[in-house]
Formats: structure tokens, C-alpha cells, sequence
DNA sequence: AGCACGCCGACT
DNA sequence: GTCGGCGTGCTC
């Protein structure tokens, strides 16, 4: 740092002091370092913090404390340092998200070894010395004898000999050792090794991205193109543009979404993998990965929202796939999202941001329709024309038997589709049985013990399980109140669609596919091969077969309930309905067959659904926009809850009394609670919610921050602060 | 987060 | 008489 702080008194004049922030929940501490390290922001270090060694990163100046408290850091030679514009993004993440910097900082730096030297390994090629000629002998230096160095355990495995024998061979001198860097290199992306012919829209798209990343610049683009408009080809191209110009790439996907068809599509267009980062990776490709990013040895990662904090040693674009998608919330330890990060990310590196959608995240949409991110429209679909035929089911009509799910006009779609030898899917977002069980006699509901949720039946399984915490019981056959054995199961779950299907249908193949691995972890890749290689007919399934799967022979989809179900006051409910029936409407009729959707509902005139028959979306946004700036919600008000949770839900409810009591009275802010949270017990937890409103114009993080600074609270309450919440739970 | 210090209950 | 519960405070 070129403007450290004064130097305190009696400070050793070799010495200086500089804040450290280690990965901890607490502020950045001040250590002494050598002045002849030349300390610079980013740089790791060793300090000692409450008698535990720690590693740290040198933050900048110190907060001036005395220097003979000061304990000494030791600078960790060699070691790459952190790129400075990631230490800003996480101070400015911190500072959004109000979570202490140093939490922040642990997610830059979750796999610690990876600051470690690499470690050489060992390898070895074939020597000059003469050998014994033994049977096995030979066959080692059969295999040695095109001169290329292996690691000793692929020596003995090549030639099928124990390790005794390589070790034999090391000492004897006919093998050399070589030392090899820890990883093998990594494949290079060649932005040049697939031509794309893109068509007009897509051409004019490209060309707008191709020159944000040339000029390297930080603007944001909207990718707004649906299903099968090839928005992916589309930023595939500026991806390249950035490989060009020597910099680096970062796709962000939804976890979900990860999978081995994306990396192959990469693969496909550019003659290599990419990079993946996710959740999944052992300690040792964390490692690999976080210093070859470091280094720019990789070019391209395809990533979880976590990759957001890799060390881009020059980071050149950023994609945001499916960007509309929940699944970049992240709700545990620092909550944030990793799609307005990554807006954020880019600023700070000076990098584009493409944002790409079929059906953008409502924020998005308004900063396209405002003029603040590029509108890149995609709307025509390749190959196939059509866009399939939106029905509604208006279930007040009395449509079928009670306690049967599959209406009259829907079992006849169904029959006429597979009588014609087409395929169809039936959608339910929710798994198991049914979501509710339920004493006739006493009304007694089957709920968790540790969450306020209610059990779901997975009849195959024989058991209840919650779907929050994992609790799972056997299904009991007495009500534990009343004892009577009147229990019954209400409402759906895709398996008891599954069930009212195969009684209407016994003699067609049908398979379930939902997120739950009760039929083993691949039950799901597995019913959806089956769809595609045509061994079943029809897909019943959740959430997951909404997603991007291809089935060319699928033209009818039919939604058991497309009304929103219990999702009163969150403000984003409607736009998700949209998103994801839109998503599962999208498998219909992609091949030459045109497709139908029929959609069973109680408010077929809801403009949710009505946007979904006349296939207009934009009408539908537009709306959304009208109510949301009517109620000052996001993005035209700032909302921000306040989570308490604790053991002691008495305690709990108390801090949330108390903290509402404390709210400063701040003109265009409103505070509502304490209210229960949704599932107000959770995990064994007790949890109340505080839910800030406040206008645009309202620095939310600077109120909350001065509001949660003058509040002492009992340790055994936790206080987590979402900013810009988009769950309710 | 981790750890040390500290003050009240059931036990070798 | 002690061992140990976890509430409170601190880490440069």
C-alpha cells in the first residue's frame, strides 16, 4: 500500500501495520508486517488471532491500535495473493449484504490449500542404467520406452506389474524421476474450433456483445429469447470474443442446470471443456481449479453462483444463464444473489454482464425496458415454428370426481395423443403422495417436529417425510391423538397422479421423475432417457422435467394445478407461476408435431394464465410492473427482512418485539412484524421475521445498519439480514 | 467462528 | 467437596 496509515508510536522501523481480514465473522484486525514485504492489498498471510493460526489477507490500513498490542503476520511467500478486484467486490458484498466482511472473505477462500505452494508430483521416464532383464522388469520399460513420464502408480498399472517392481527400478537407476507440476495443464477453449452460423436476430445480438467485450467495458445485456431461439450459441460468441482477446470467461449456471450436456456443448463449439465449479468437487479439483483461475491457465468456467468468487486473474465476460432462475438466491451464511453479484462483479472488473432468459426475472425486464441494460431480443425458435397451443381447464366446472385429479377433457387429450403414438407429460410441482395427512376423526395434521410443515406421504416408501428437514416416520395407522385409524391423504403429489394415471391407463408406460432420489440417484436421468429413446410414454414429473429437456415426440403437456398455491403477500409469487408454466409449456411440440398444453385451474381468468393462452408475455409483465410500482415492490421499492431464530421461541418472539420497538422512524421506510415466519419452526429452530419496505431513494443498508447497531441482543438469538428477499419462507 | 472464563446443578 | 453445563466476552 503506497498511503499507509501513520505509523503509530514505538513501532519497530521495519515494521508496519496493515489490517487483516482473516475468515472470520470479524472486522479486519491489525498485524504487524515486514516493511520489506512490501504489503499490498491481497496479499496472504499467517497471523495468530486468539492463540489460532490463521490465514489472512491483507486488507488495508489498520484501525490504529496500539502498536504494542500488535501481534506480527507472517507473509506467505510465493503464494498467489488475491486480484484486487475481488477483495472490492467482497467489501461491496459484505456492505450490501451486511454480513461480516470477513464471512464474505471465507467464500473467497473455502478451500484454503488451494493458497498453499503447489505440491510437484513425482513422476517417472525411462533411464540410461542397464537392468536384469526379469519378465516384469521389461514390461515396465516396454511401457517407459516412449520416453513420456508417468506417476509410478500408472507405471505399475500400465504394465501389470506390483509397485515393488517400479520402486526396484527407481533405485536401481533404470527409471529417472521427473518432477511434474501438480496438474496436468488444462485443455484450452480454441474460440475458433466450431463455426456457428447464427441466423439474423441472433447475428445482430452477437454483434452488440461482441463489441461490449472488445471494448471491456462493464455494460449489462438482457439475452431475452425464448425457448429454442439459441440464446446459448448466441453468447457463445462473445465467449469466444473474450478467449480472443486472452481473457477470461465465466458462465454462470444454475446448479440444476449443471450437467454433463452443457460442458459437451461447450466442448462442442470450442474443442474443450470448460472448467466446472460447483458444490461437488472434491478438495482436489477445488484446488486445481481456484490456482489455475488464478494463474489464467483456465479460460472458461461453467459455475455455480459460488464461482462469483474465483481469483479471475483477468476477467473478461460474465453470462448469467437462466438468470430468472431461484436458484442463484443463496439463503444460508451470507445471503445474496448471484445474478445482481454478478452485475456487480462485472462493474468492478470492467467487464460486460449478459443476462439471458426466456422469461427474465421482472427486475431485469424493467432495467431492458428503461434503457439500462442492452434488450437483446431473440423470437424466432429454431427449427419448429409453432409455438404450442395454451388451454385452460376451468376446474369450478365440476370436471371430474372428487378426489381424482386428472379432469374429463385432459383424460381425452391424453387418450387421443396416445392413440396417435405421440408422447405426454403431466406436471405437478410436488413431490410424493400427497402433501397432507389428516385425521378424519379428530383433524389432527401430520406435522414435523422440528418444522412447522406439514409431512408429505411418499406412499412407496411407506413413510411422511418433511421436506425441509429431512425428519421421516413410518406412515402411522392411528392418529397419535385420537387414536382412530381414519387417516387420509389430501391433495396431490406427482405419485398419486401417477397412480390415477396407470388406473386410467394400465396398459401404457408411464415413469415419475422428481428431485427426490427415493428410486436411487439416477432415477430421474433415467425416466428422462426413457421419455427421449421413446420406452415410455408418458413423463409425470415435478419442477426438474421443466427444464431444457429435449423430447421430440412429447405434444401434449398437461398441468395438474396451475394456480399459485399459498403464496399470499410474496410479491414475486405470479412472476414464478409464469416462469415455470411458461418453462414446462416450452416442452410441448419442438419437432415437427405442434404441441398443446392444457393447464387445470380455478382462475382461468387470471392474468397469469391469460398471458399463458394468448402467449403474451410482455402484456403480462407490463402488468406486473403497474401493481408491483403501485406497492412499492421490488424493483420499485427496497425490501429487506429480518430473520430471528433461536431455540427459545419465547426468546425469540421477544428480540423481534424489542426490535421493532427500536425501528427508527425514517420517512419512506416502513417496518412491518414480528410475524412468525412461514415455516416459523425450522430445523428445531423458532423463527420470526421482520420485513423492511422502503422507497428507492432509501439507502436501506445505511438504516438497517444504524437501526442494528444500537440493538444489544441475547446471543442465543441469531439476527440474519436478507436483502432483497425473494422467498418468503 | 472458536475459545476461555465464569458461575450454578448432580455426582465420582 | 468437584466436574461440567452453556451464557458472555474477546480475538489486533
Amino acid at each position: 500500500m503506497s498511503d499507509a496509515a501513520p505509523k503509530p508510536v514505538n513501532l519497530p522501523e521495519d515494521q508496519d501495520a496493515y489490517g487483516v481480514l482473516t475468515p472470520l465473522p470479524l472486522p479486519s484486525l491489525d498485524y504487524l508486517l515486514a516493511a520489506e514485504d512490501a504489503p499490498t492489498r491481497g496479499l496472504a498471510v499467517m497471523v495468530d488471532v486468539g492463540g489460532r493460526k490463521r490465514i489472512g489477507i491483507v486488507w488495508g490500513k489498520p484501525a490504529g491500535i496500539e502498536a504494542r498490542k500488535l501481534k506480527k503476520a507472517n507473509a506467505l511467500c510465493g503464494r498467489p495473493s488475491l486480484p484486487l478486484d475481488l477483495c472490492d467486490f467482497i467489501d461491496w458484498l459484505a456492505a450490501y449484504t451486511l454480513a461480516p466482511p470477513g464471512l464474505v472473505l471465507a467464500m473467497a477462500l473455502r478451500n484454503p490449500e488451494a493458497l498453499n505452494p503447489p505440491k510437484p508430483r513425482l513422476a517417472y521416464a525411462i533411464g540410461s542404467a542397464e537392468q536384469k532383464p526379469t519378465k516384469a522388469r521389461a514390461r515396465v520399460l516396454a511401457v517407459a520406452a516412449d520416453g513420456l513420464a508417468r506417476t509410478a502408480v500408472d507405471l505399475a498399472a500400465e504394465a501389470g506389474v506390483g509397485g515393488s517392481v517400479v520402486k526396484g527400478l527407481i533405485q536401481s537407476g533404470g527409471l529417472k524421476t521427473v518432477c511434474l507440476p501438480e496438474f496436468p495443464p488444462q485443455p484450452v477453449p480454441d474460440p475458433d474450433f466450431a463455426e456457428t452460423v447464427l441466423n439474423p436476430e441472433q447475428a445482430i445480438a452477437a454483434a452488440s456483445i461482441l463489441a461490449d467485450v472488445k471494448a471491456q467495458a462493464f455494460k449489462v445485456s438482457l439475452l431475452d429469447g425464448i425457448t429454442g431461439s439459441g440464446k446459448t450459441e448466441t453468447y457463445f460468441e462473445a465467449v469466444a470474443e473474450a478467449l480472443r482477446g486472452g481473457r477470461q470467461a465465466l458462465i454462470l449456471l444454475p446448479e440444476i442446470a449443471l450437467t454433463v450436456q452443457f460442458l459437451d456443448r461447450f466442448a462442442a463449439r470450442f474443442g474443450a471443456r470448460p472448467a466446472e465449479w460447483h458444490s461437488e468437487l472434491s478438495a482436489r479439483e477445488r484446488r486445481r481449479i481456484w490456482r489455475a483461475v488464478g494463474t489464467g491457465e483456465v479460460k472458461a468456467v461453467v459455475g455455480a453462483r459460488s464461482a462469483l468468487f474465483l481469483p479471475f486473474e483477468k476477467l473478461g465476460l460474465i453470462v448469467v444463464d437462466e438468470e430468472h432462475e431461484q436458484a442463484y438466491k443463496q439463503e444460508e451464511g451470507v445471503i445474496y444473489h448471484a445474478r445482481d453479484m454478478a452485475v456487480i462483479r462485472g462493474k468492478i472488473a470492467s467487464c460486460p454482464v449478459i443476462l439471458a432468459s426466456a422469461t427474465p426475472s421482472l427486475e431485469s425486464f424493467v432495467n431492458a425496458e428503461s434503457g439500462r441494460y442492452a434488450h437483446l431480443k431473440l423470437t424466432q425458435r429454431h427449427g419448429v415454428a409453432e409455438l404450442p397451443k395454451v388451454e385452460l381447464i376451468d376446474l369450478r366446472k365440476g370436471h371430474g370426481d372428487p378426489g381424482t385429479y386428472l379432469s374429463p377433457p385432459l383424460r381425452d387429450a391424453l387418450k387421443n395423443t396416445l392413440a396417435a403414438g405421440e408422447q405426454a407429460m403431466l406436471f405437478l410441482n410436488r413431490r410424493g403422495f400427497a402433501p397432507l395427512t389428516l385425521c378424519e376423526s379428530c383433524g389432527h395434521k401430520f406435522t414435523c417436529r422440528h418444522c412447522s410443515a406439514w409431512l408429505v406421504e411418499h406412499r412407496k416408501r411407506g413413510t411422511l417425510v418433511c421436506h425441509h428437514c429431512g425428519f421421516e416416520m413410518k406412515i402411522p395407522d392411528a392418529c397419535p391423538t385420537c387414536g382412530e385409524k381414519h387417516l387420509i391423504a389430501c391433495g396431490p403429489g406427482v405419485e398419486r397422479i401417477a397412480e390415477e394415471f396407470q388406473i386410467l391407463f394400465p396398459e401404457v408406460r408411464a415413469k415419475i421423475a422428481s428431485s427426490d432420489t427415493l428410486d436411487g440417484p439416477n432415477a430421474m436421468q433415467t425416466a428422462i432417457r426413457a421419455m427421449q429413446k421413446r420406452e415410455i410414454d408418458v413423463l409425470i414429473g415435478t419442477q426438474v422435467i421443466a427444464k431444457g429437456h429435449h423430447f421430440p415426440h412429447l405434444t401434449l403437456v398437461g398441468v395438474i394445478d396451475g394456480d399459485l398455491g399459498g403464496s399470499d403477500g410474496d410479491p414475486r409469487a405470479r412472476e414464478r407461476t409464469f416462469q415455470l408454466l411458461h418453462q414446462v409449456s416450452g416442452r410441448a411440440g419442438r419437432a415437427e408435431h405442434p404441441g398443446t398444453v392444457l393447464i387445470q385451474t380455478r382462475n382461468p381468468a387470471d392474468a397469469v394464465m391469460q398471458a399463458l393462452v394468448k402467449q403474451d408475455r410482455d402484456a403480462f409483465y407490463r402488468q406486473e410492473m403497474m401493481y408491483r410500482e403501485k406497492a412499492g415492490a421490488p424493483p420499485f421499492g427496497r425490501l429487506a427482512a429480518i430473520i430471528l431464530s433461536g431455540l427459545k421461541s419465547d426468546e425469540v418472539r421477544e428480540t423481534g418485539r424489542v426490535l421493532a420497538r427500536t425501528a427508527p422512524n425514517v420517512r419512506g421506510v416502513k417496518v412491518w412484524g414480528p410475524a412468525p415466519a412461514f415455516y416459523a419452526l425450522l430445523r428445531g429452530l423458532a423463527r420470526e421475521r421482520l420485513l423492511v419496505q422502503a422507497d428507492k431513494s432509501v439507502n436501506i443498508q445505511a438504516y438497517l445498519h444504524a437501526w442494528l447497531n444500537k440493538v444489544k441482543l441475547s446471543r442465543s438469538v441469531r439476527l440474519t439480514v436478507d436483502v432483497d428477499p425473494v422467498s418468503f419462507f
